[in-house]
DNA sequence: CCATTATTCAACCAAATGGTTGACGATCAC
DNA sequence: GTGATCGTCAACCATTTGGTTGAATAATGG
């Protein structure tokens, strides 16, 4: 349940979203993140916080240079949380799931 | 963008989860939605007004009873914004699209 | 060693959030 | 009509959020 609480937290804000768009290319440095947004660094540095400790991203220090780096696998419970919402959508579970099989099935 | 800030804030609280969840079973108005849990009346009215403003439900009054009801499409955007990540999931967004056109032709 | 760069910390601030209570406007049931 | 019920509103409160600035820490380069 808190997963859920700390994951949707912090996909509400739009700085945090964008960010993990851009991680979405490729890791980068908090200073490089930082850039293209009209805000402190030290902002940036706790949307990053806030997204670490949702786990949608990690950090890992080398030297002076903290690497972030999308966890996109965080995304996944909040993803299924939504699903179970699926029996409204025109496409139901069971048949996403067949779908999901005959992909595998393929490789 | 905005939308989205809507829709991920509002699934960020687990009383407002949970309401979805419960009108997942059926409609229901507004008092009985608040029976269950171990706070005013006033406050579930609040999270629900946050779900409606956030196009998660619907509201609609007979009488003195004001019924609620899930509006799953309002999740859609949320689902696509997170799917967008999906070059890590074992399913293309490509893919799944083809599958919607699919399953729309079989109507 | 010294200046520079990368990042965080601490203190502060305004605004938003999630809750309370009590009064209030409708509506229903008798 | 009168009293109970449904739901919201308004005012209030404590906490969290998202931002700022300036100082502090740590690693790098010359």
């Amino acid at each position: 349940m808190t997963d859920l609480d700390a994951t949707f937290a912090a996909l509400a804000d739009p700085t945090r979203r964008t960010i993990l768009s851009m991680l979405l290319e490729d890791d980068m440095a908090v200073t490089d993140v930082a850039e293209p947004f009209d805000m402190s660094l030290a902002a940036i540095s706790k949307h990053l916080i806030i997204l670490q400790k949702a786990g949608l991203i990690s950090q890992e220090k080398h030297g002076r240079v903290k690497w972030c780096k999308l966890e996109p696998d965080a995304l996944r419970g909040a993803s299924t949380w939504m699903q179970s919402f699926g029996q409204f959508e025109p496409v139901n579970l069971d048949a996403f799931e067949a779908f999901l099989a005959t992909q595998l099935e393929d490789e």
